[in-house]
DNA sequence: ACGCGCTTTGACCGATCGGTTAATACCCTG
DNA sequence: CAGGGTATTAACCGATCGGTCAAAGCGCGT
């Protein structure tokens, strides 16, 4: 027996070959079925191997549903250092930004289905998801700080928190509501760019307001509530 | 053996009070310990009571858990009656509304938790959920109609998921940001009231780009996109 | 006291789960 | 060819799940 060791990433290439096309099978199950549909039995099936190579190679069904979870957070992290990390306004910035951060969710829908699962269900999982959810939501709202108060309502986190929740709820629920109820199939492309449309004016309407409502260019810092 | 009849509300009293006993720790469980928790076991234990009853009054335990659903979609959907009802103009109503909403979810926490797990789940009990999010996309749709465009991206529906998302996600997102991430427990008090207040801003905000976008005081009728 | 129908019980079923293990196949090096 | 480490396999384990069932308890009218 030798040390599972799935974590380096440059071990000779048969067997990291083999790892990989588990890791790959269970993605492709993740994004098809579901979660819940992530059993070692599935996997081991769908890699077209024996159930035990799962555990010999990942140590757990666990582990290899995070370092699925956590190459999605990569490349999603990846997308928007990109996507903000263009030159221009910060208003420019941010509505690059969340271009960015649309076509990562259109490109990766599994991807919010399942954050959103281990948030609401309280997976097993909810360490790794809260670390990453927290990483995410320091650096908005450092970006941030140059437009927003730093505390109180109007603070970064709480647009980060409202702007990402319109977001992923699209992805989420619209599906559910479906044609029927949303009134065309919201994933498609003509959908999809509306809800973008609707977005991009959301994030206009709020700078617009943040100017009207805090005086000077810079922000102050009210600790107490609006309204 | 009886028809089971767990629909019919009015039976005689021994025999409703059983059914209700379980129907209670059935939706303890699903506050106190979530969806996957809730297990024919585990409900007939916390009511005191042996498994087979579960099923004899209820039939299966998805039948249970969508029996507690509904109950809980009924009182929201009293909730947002009430608040919406009361008379005043449209924008007071507005905020109203999302005042009842808020105290709705700060009453029945697990409520966003259930609904949004079936969401990104794919659950079982999808259908159910389907059309209770239809009809309040629907309800509120209808409402709006005065003040946003019949389509594209202002129109009633895209509003109605942004707000509802930046609501739910704040009582299935937040917890899990914690103390440390937040920056206060997200539950306190003080927490809940400042995310009002961000919510009540949000709402204003569109209220007024809304006036600025559209030209004349009622609502034209855009197709095409924004931006 | 009897019987009848509703209620309650514990035992049982098959399926599925994650995970282990001991035996074997494979392959490369000496 | 021998040996040793690696890779792979089938069989097995205990736990849990939803659900069923036949028998037993029980209350009540006759």
């Amino acid at each position: 027996m030798v040390p599972p060791s799935p974590s380096t990433s440059d071990d000779k290439s048969p067997r990291r070959a083999r790892a990989r096309a588990i890791l790959e099978a269970a993605e492709a199950i993740l994004v098809e079925e579901g979660y819940e549909a992530l059993s070692a039995r599935a996997v081991a099936e769908r890699a077209g191997v024996n159930k035990a190579l799962v555990f010999y190679y990942w140590g757990s069904t666990a582990e290899l549903f995070e370092r699925v979870l956590e190459r999605y957070y990569a490349r999603h992290k990846d997308a928007l250092r990109e996507a903000f990390g263009q030159d221009g306004s910060l208003e420019e910035r941010l509505h690059r930004g969340l271009d960015g951060y649309l076509d990562f969710m259109e490109a990766n829908q599994a991807y919010a289905r399942l954050v959103q699962q281990q948030v609401s269900t309280g997976g097993p999982h909810l360490a790794l998801v809260q670390r990453h959810l927290g990483e995410l939501l320091g650096a908005t709202s450092e970006l941030l700080a140059a437009l927003t108060p730093q505390g109180g309502p109007l603070s970064a986190k709480h647009f980060h928190l409202s702007l990402s929740a319109a977001v992923i709820n699209y992805f989420t629920y619209a599906p559910v509501l479906g044609e029927e109820h949303w009134g065309r199939d919201p994933m498609s492309a003509e959908a999809l760019a509306e809800r973008r449309a609707h977005l991009h004016w959301m994030v206009d309407a709020w700078l617009r307001a943040l100017d009207a409502t805090l005086p000077q260019g810079t922000r102050p810092a009210p600790t107490g509530g609006q309204r």
